[in-house]
DNA sequence: ATGGCATCCAACGGATGA
């Protein structure tokens, strides 16, 4: 079973290269992130046709997440509130960034965290808060399930200095700033690990490239897009790899695709 | 570098991304 995470940047302009990649690639679940779209205008029939379920949760222009499952998913729910109640969702659930299904034994969380903007602004604080809601809302999935989970999508966040091409003075840099480091961490102390370093111990493996100045092909990345597992998941994963061939494409999403596979 | 480039809305410039 393979499981992908793609931030496609709206999934209108990707849809044809999602397609593609699809058809090339023999994914099992497929986690997107900034769809940009509302619901009822998702491109659902292409991928349908392709043999997927799709549970989307999406809003207008901004943020937005779907899931595509060869299987139906069971028990889906999309915010934070279902889970952590309405007091502690607050207003977070205005922006479209979760998304959970369960599979067979595995509970898939699709998460789109959310930006911060620069370290001085509202964005950061909010940033800052989403994560800390983040952190009680896994806290209930992993204490009241017994099954495993797979936590994935666009962290925004570059957990070690060796997840960017030039960390040096990233310190007061969104992504790599001290505090959502320390709030990324407190959640995987939860119990959850970064499959991808089961298998890639060194650096310079990135996922996303800004789209100025010619940040991939200088290989100027940054690794922000993760699977993050229970131990018992962690330890049945073969391989976790990043899919770089979709970024070479022409007008392509600044994310690659990871895939973690079982 | 308040830079670079891309996407969306419904403008033809502004907001957002990371």
């Amino acid at each position: 079973m393979k499981i992908a995470t793609w931030n496609v940047n709206s999934i209108r302009t990707r849809q044809q290269q999602v397609i593609n990649w699809l058809e090339h690639n023999s994914i099992d679940v497929l986690c997107l992130q900034e769809t940009k779209v509302i619901d009822k205008n998702f491109p659902q029939t292409p991928f349908e046709e392709l043999g997927y379920n799709l549970y989307v949760s999406g809003q207008k222009a901004y943020n937005g997440v779907a899931i595509f499952t060869r299987h139906p998913l069971e028990d889906i729910s999309t915010g934070f509130a279902p889970i952590v109640g309405e007091t502690l969702a607050g207003d977070f659930d205005e922006q479209k960034r979760v998304i959970t299904g369960v599979i067979d034994t595995v509970r898939i969380v699709n998460l789109y965290v959310p930006n911060g903007s620069a370290i001085d602004s509202d964005k950061y604080d909010y940033k800052l808060g989403w994560l800390a809601v983040l952190r009680e809302y896994l806290q209930k999935l992993l204490t009241e399930q017994t099954r495993e989970i797979c936590v994935c999508g666009d962290f925004n966040i570059a957990l070690e200095d060796q997840d960017i091409y030039e960390p040096k003075g990233k310190e007061k840099h969104i992504m790599s700033s001290p505090l959502e480091r320390e709030a990324l961490k407190q959640i995987l102390a939860l119990g959850l690990q970064d499959v991808f370093r089961k298998f890639t111990p060194e650096g310079g493996h990135f996922s996303w490239w800004d789209y100025r100045s010619g940040g991939f092909s200088r290989n100027r990345g940054w690794r922000i897009d993760h699977h993050y597992l229970t131990p018992k998941l962690y330890e049945q994963a073969i391989s976790c790899y990043i899919d770089i061939k979709p970024r070479k494409q022409i007008q392509p999403s600044d994310h690659a695709p990871v895939i973690v596979e079982f």
